[in-house]
RNA sequence: GGCCCCAUCGUCUAGCGGUCUAGGACAUCACCCUCUCAAGGUGGAGGCACGGGUUCGAACCCCGUUGGGGCUGCCA
């Protein structure tokens, strides 16, 4: 394994050892597609490069982060395959760490201790012609670390940071703009940009790839890489996602969730597959590829500098041809549950057994597996359900409909084999008798042994059915037109 | 406001100075197939934000404009 790279360039690090990435979320909500994607990519480099994929959980925040979001990282992670080496580590577990470093820093003068409140600094930065952001006030104060307040770090300055990231290229930050930002909060706590590169020193990391918004931190982590003598690690930052607004894509106001789209039926290959394509295409432009195909050709020079709009349409076509390729095993397995879930559902191996015979027919109709129940719930729920205003169109607004109703009925008692063949050939008949085209004739037939407009194809569905409740739901629906006409 | 990033069909993208009257995919429209709905097939409409350069030649390079986004927290 070790030094074992696949076909790109991206497996080259500025030191000689061999790949360690990260992925470092907050558990501070549901798991997204953002950080999924972003994950992935991490993944991909990893397994073509044969490196590490460690896996953080940056959780110093107590007052935001909580332990069913961990949970539910883990979780998602797990149902997409993204499968992690080493890990997940926390950091509420490594304070100690942070702790020292920080001492270390103090100790050597790259930070300071600040006792300015939000206000203070806001009363004095705010106004025209000034400059918002800490002013460095208590730079020269020499507080120490009993003075209760927050340690800065000491920005040098005149100074500029630049580096190559591996998605833009070169990128500079003026350190002028840059204010002395906190690394610990007064009451103890570190920051992201501390905890954070302490962390990647500690743990060797050597490629950061991660979101764009992360940009504007990177002089930050620059910098105190510097300052705490570790290797640097290479950076790229990946666009965002965003809505159909052009906004980032959040928590709070899209959906976004893993988990959910997961709950919907979607499938992981097809989910990974769609969220690799956002940002990246391989060099073949091809649209499908399986898990191999990608860490073979992932290539994190190759990633898009734009934003991408999460387009739940595409994602769908995705997992619709997905489904299509599952094996009937395979899709019987995954639909089970959902047509588990519904409350008509008898769970026998009779019911099973017809489930799977009846299968092959919704595949080729769905996009998502919870699709699934709706085309099915004509053969097995007892009674019958009709569908929104389908009663009152297809059967009773229907002139016709009592009198095809009475002559399929007899049509099927007179059928010499209740089979899909001799229905057919009987229905044909039927509706060259009528002088209609088979669609209109089997409309009726349809809500009335369906309660829907539309379905699997009819003949099948009748013979999955079974004789006798197709004729008790003809003879209802007769009723029931009988019974508004009088 | 400041700093940074970005800019090819509605969307995701191919394109990395001539092969571009710009290719593919989703969505959309039409037609075909068809027991409904799908799936599938064929075809159509639809784009290089704008203005300057550089060059024999620019979607591709440079500058500006405009537009969008991110960051600007004792969040990550």
């Amino acid at each position: 394994m070790v030094g074992q790279c696949g076909p790109t360039s991206q497996c080259q690090s500025d030191r000689n050892e061999f790949m360690r990435v990260r992925f470092a979320p907050s558990p501070t909500g549901y798991f997204h597609v953002g950080g999924a994607r972003t994950a992935f990519y991490n993944w991909l480099m990893a397994r073509q490069c044969g490196g590490s994929f460690v896996l953080r959980i940056e959780d110093t925040d107590a007052e935001r982060n909580r332990e069913e979001w961990v949970d539910g990282i883990c979780d998602a992670l797990s149902w997409l395959g993204i499968t992690w080496d080493e890990g997940p580590f926390r950091q509420s577990e490594r304070l100690s760490l942070y702790a020292n470093a920080a001492e270390d820093l103090f100790n050597r003068q790259k930070a300071y201790y600040c006792t300015c409140t939000r206000d203070e600094i806001d009363a004095r930065t705010t106004g025209i012609g000034r400059k918002p952001g800490y002013d460095g006030h208590c730079r020269d104060s020499n507080l120490g670390p009993s003075s209760g307040g927050a340690l800065r770090f000491k920005v040098p300055t005149p100074g500029e940071t630049r580096f190559v990231d591996l998605v833009r290229g070169e990128v500079v930050f003026d350190n002028q703009n840059l204010e002395d930002f906190i690394l610990v909060k007064s009451n103890g706590a570190p920051l992201f940009v501390l905890a954070n590169v302490v962390d990647d020193i500690d743990m060797g990391i050597t490629h950061v790839i991660r979101a764009e918004e992360h940009l504007p931190n990177t002089p930050k982590s620059y910098m105190v890489f510097e300052a705490l003598g570790g290797a640097i690690p290479q950076f790229g930052h990946v666009p965002v996602l965003v809505n159909e607004k052009r906004q980032k894509l959040s928590k709070r106001r899209d959906r976004v969730a893993v988990e959910d789209y997961r709950k919907q039926g979607f499938l992981a290959p097809a989910m990974l597959n769609y969220l690799a394509l956002l940002g990246w295409s391989p060099k073949d432009d091809r649209e499908f590829m399986t898990v191999e195909e990608m860490i073979l050709q992932f290539d994190i020079n190759n990633v898009g500098h734009s934003p991408s709009f999460f387009d739940e349409k595409k994602l769908l076509h995705f997992n619709g041809v997905y489904i299509r390729n599952l094996s009937e095993e395979d899709f019987f397995n995954y639909s089970l549950p959902y047509v588990q879930s519904m409350s008509w559902w008898i769970d026998t191996d009779l019911n099973r057994a017809t489930l799977k015979s009846s299968l092959p027919l919704a595949k080729e109709r769905i996009a998502i597996l919870s699709e699934v129940p709706e085309l099915v719930r004509p053969i097995f729920e007892e009674p019958l359900s009709f569908l929104p205003n389908v009663r009152e169109n297809e059967l009773l607004a229907n002139p016709m409909a009592d009198e095809i109703l009475q002559r399929v009925k007899l049509g099927i008692l007179g059928l010499g084999k209740y089979s899909h063949d001799e229905m057919e050939e009987m229905l044909r008949g039927l509706s060259v008798e009528f002088s209609i085209p088979l669609r209109k004739l089997q409309a009726p037939l349809r809500a009335a042994t369906t309660g829907a407009k539309v379905g699997m194809p009819l003949f099948e569905t009748l013979i999955h059915i079974g004789k006798e409740k197709t004729i008790a739901r003809i003879d209802d629906a007769i009723r029931a037109i009988a019974l508004s006409r009088s």
